[in-house]
DNA sequence: TGCTAAATGAAAATATTTTTCATTTAGCAT
DNA sequence: ATGCTAAATGAAAAATATTTTCATTTAGCA
């Protein structure tokens, strides 16, 4: 059994979710993916394997998992939701901006500026989101390639 | 004139676009606003006034607005886009989460972390999102005193 | 093996955003 | 001032995204 199914059996068990084919597709199709993906995506993932599941249930399950942790949400301009799978813990996102590749980070080191700013306006910080966008490594080489041509 | 109708009549000329009554509407209520408004929400405190404007229009001119650099979007997990003023120039935003208003903060100073980063991840970083959430002064006072009650 | 609460999915409802196109209007040229 | 024209508006419809409802199925347990 793969870590991450792992994972899934022990953090339901746990919560006293069901075990189900569903749910397990449905991470399964987000940690076979480096990209982030949104509900209709991974629907269309899973369906084009054997099991043909409801879109309603892949919202549900998406919701579920982000809850447990397993996965988490990325958060685009203008885009739509959509989630990629989590590391454990405190953590941030990279995104490429060409092919969708999201690279996790962990320490963001943000505890002077927030306590500067809870100094300087009187706000109680409770959290952040922060996430860098730029170009992957990939998607570099490849746009060098191309110009070499 | 005040100084955000006086950038609207500049911005506009600017880049050939006109000024309209529509125009100035939706900027007049998020700059009368203190919290994040989504283009729903702009569009009742508009038509609340006397000008009556369509809910298209409003998508279109918070699109504009934004293009403009005079309003700029606040992103909260899980709910729709809305938008806030902007300031001038690189800027991020400390979001209270009880009363929704956004206080905006310039130095992130992120520097060196995007270096870093961008070193042990071969990403080049063009851009970042930074927010954070808590709970402003105003909303930690009105807590503290129904709390004595 | 059967029971039951939880999970699923089809359909409908609701919410959000975009497109289309006929009508109006701001800004400019006269 | 007046008329012209490209830009802007708004009503309606379409497209997209998300949630609710409820009858049916099923995982986990006794
Ligand atoms: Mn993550
Ligand atoms: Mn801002
Ligand atoms: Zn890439
Ligand atoms: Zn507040």
């Amino acid at each position: 059994m793969r870590p991450t199914e792992r994972k899934l059996t022990l953090a339901l068990g746990h919560n006293g979710y069901k075990l189900t084919a569903q749910r397990r597709s449905v991470l399964k199709a987000i940690s076979n993916s480096h990209e982030h993906l949104t509900p209709a995506e991974v629907h269309e993932r899973v369906n084009q394997e054997n099991s043909k599941i409801g879109l309603v249930t892949v919202y549900r399950t998406l919701e579920l998992l982000s809850e447990l942790g397993l996965i988490c949400q990325v958060h685009r301009e203008g885009k739509s939701q959509s989630y990629t799978l989590a590391p454990s813990g405190h953590h941030h996102h990279m995104i490429c901006s060409e092919c969708g590749t999201v690279a996790d980070f962990t320490d963001c080191d943000l505890g002077e500026l927030e306590a500067r700013l809870s100094r300087e306006t009187g706000f109680e910080i409770e959290g952040h989101l922060l996430e860098f966008s730029g170009r992957c490594g990939d998607c570099q080489e490849q746009a060098g390639r191309n110009a070499d041509d």
